[in-house]
DNA sequence: GCACTGATTGTTATCGCTACCAAAGGGCCG
DNA sequence: CGGCCCTTTGGTAGCGATAACAATCAGTGC
């Protein structure tokens, strides 16, 4: 920075001021020195100017899987919705493991984010200390937790669940079934089935048939095989709801090679509401979240906060996910 | 850190050496400073850490799309290969747009990244320049770069394009399409289209079948229109290639909503070795490049080259595409 | 002409950490 | 017991920028 003051004739804090946006410098001025800048390959160097300015410009972002096409979508959404603001994302994904989660937050403070944005409510001890602790905002997303730590843009998981079964009830399938991946790791997946559940007992159905396989994500390959669990421990099930989309088309390829008839002999219903499943054929039944909305929307609420003139008190923010009927139910 | 080196009655330069990994500091001492650091909520500054040790942890990595997931798997390789490492992934997506590239290899230069990883061999004259002058390790990977920057990690799209001819022509198909998006964007996509032409042409046979529809990445539904449009254009086709599985997959569902037979009235080949090309009915032949390899490829060189001790010369690393036959063909 | 205002630029002191060098303490050997 | 080495710890300067204040200058109104 000290060439390029000498180059152009003026101080460094000049040539600091003629990369900032709100300066004020005479434009001829910040020309010149832009223009020197580049002349000598100079690139403005962020992290001694954070640590400066006490302005990182990073915001913290961690999910549970970049594979899953609905959090890319919510990247995509929250990428967006950053674009224009000078803050950048610092990502990490935590292979829907709290404890890596735990490491990737412990990580990204040390960079000093100016928010944190985080997948689900559910956190390590630990965990939920830093980010009680971290002094900037702080963001949960794709969940509605009982105890948020800071701001919710969120859904009920459960009610999606509901959803489905309200749907199967009124087409009149009574043999439900359920096909998810272990519930010990995706919190959000077991919501999905505990409020499936619940539903299913509302309606006095009969809540057993539950097929729990390999550890989410839980891929078009496990559907496939829980699909065939199914089939093999009840055979006579209607219908069934998978934990995502990608299960759902698996499961729904394993009846079509069974032989069996979608939805005629078998019901098929998923959640996320992937590209594939308004294009398989049969089109796959989904539960649309709004996935990019849901980063969109955290990004505002990020943007909002940091621009300090906001004082708004903010509530969750509660997100409706919406039944998107197609030929596979 | 002077809070907690005061807490423990030490110095703020053996609290810094508690949290290196390599520093000589008796192991007695470090547990102590790590707890009092713990207790008081302390997170060391890799901002400030980063500006006086000049060596920032960061990776800076470029890919074309997160919703792509053949990225998404590079990525992942990526991860895996910096896990054990002390580097960090700052990730940005240039929506298969140089000039967005630009703009992130610039924006990440900023955080003066100890090595930089970007998709393809096509830059703008500036992007260029930036990286030339980088002062770090930089790969290209997914492509065989004419002239290369500095490392590349790659394949040859065309070869990609050549393989699935062949195998076409094998399969004694004459009239072969190709499904892709604008060229203007997609370089690698362009590569792959110029190298299946070539090989059409080698072999005698009609290079004319073309369909190119919508801004890449190339979606089912895109996949889908560009069939219909193929379907209309050149009611004989045999065989077709799209430029993704994605496509293939839309191109495909279209030909059986039309009533066509897959392979017996149309052959489908898609490109990139997605799950779903696997699970389709029926499953649909593709190329695989190991995306997740080429991530994994790309991490060990950076570790490599950053550990000084290693001296070697480094050759562009090759990867051959591999064909899938499937039954769509 | 003079005080006053607003736009532009310069000076100085940090931001929080680590590189570098210096020094203290303990063990071993001749 | 002195000298040497090794391990562990401390002091100081500086990484490259910006915040905060000070200073300069031109234009304006009276």
């Amino acid at each position: 920075m000290a060439d390029v003051a000498h180059a152009t004739g003026v101080s460094s804090m000049t040539v600091s001021r003629a990369f900032k946006d709100d300066a004020s410098v005479s434009k001829q001025t910040r020309d010149r020195i832009r223009e020197a800048a580049d002349a000598l390959g100079y690139v403005i160097d962020s992290t001694a100017s954070g640590l400066s300015s006490r302005k990182t410009g990073f915001v913290a972002v961690i999910i549970p899987s970049v594979s899953n096409a609905n959090f890319a979508d919510t990247l995509r959404g929250l990428t967006e919705g950053l674009r224009e603001t000078n803050l950048q994302i610092l990502l990490g994904y935590s292979d829907y493991d709290v404890k890596e989660e735990e490491r990737l937050v412990e990580l990204f403070l040390r960079r000093r984010p100016e928010a944190v944005i985080v997948t689900g409510g559910t956190h390590t001890d630990r965990c939920r200390r830093f980010l009680v602790n971290a002094g900037v905002p702080v963001v949960e997303m794709w969940d509605l937790p009982h105890e948020p730590i800071d701001q919710v843009i969120g859904f009920s998981n459960a009610q999606a669940g509901r959803l489905m079964v309200q749907h199967f009830v009124e087409r009149g399938y009574e043999r439900i079934g359920f096909i998810g991946g272990d519930t010990s790791r995706d919190a959000r997946g077991a919501d999905r089935r505990a409020g499936f559940l619940q539903a299913l007992c509302d309606s006095g159905l009969e809540a057993t048939r539950l097929v729990a396989f390999g550890t989410p994500p839980i891929t078009m390959r496990e559907g496939a095989r829980a699909m065939k669990q199914m089939l093999s421990q009840w055979p006579n099930t209607q219908a069934v709801m998978c934990v995502s989309d990608l299960s759902a088309f698996g499961a729904m390829t394993e009846c079509q090679r069974s032989g069996l008839r979608v939805p005629e002999d078998m019901a098929i219903g998923g959640f996320g509401s992937y590209d594939l499943s308004e294009h398989a054929i049969p089109a796959i039944t989904t539960i649309d979240v709004g996935a990019r909305n849901i980063g969109r929307q955290a990004a505002m609420r990020i943007v909002a906060l940091l621009s300090s003139t906001s004082q708004g008190n903010w509530e969750p923010m509660q997100i409706e996910p919406e039944l998107i009927v197609r030929h596979s139910s």
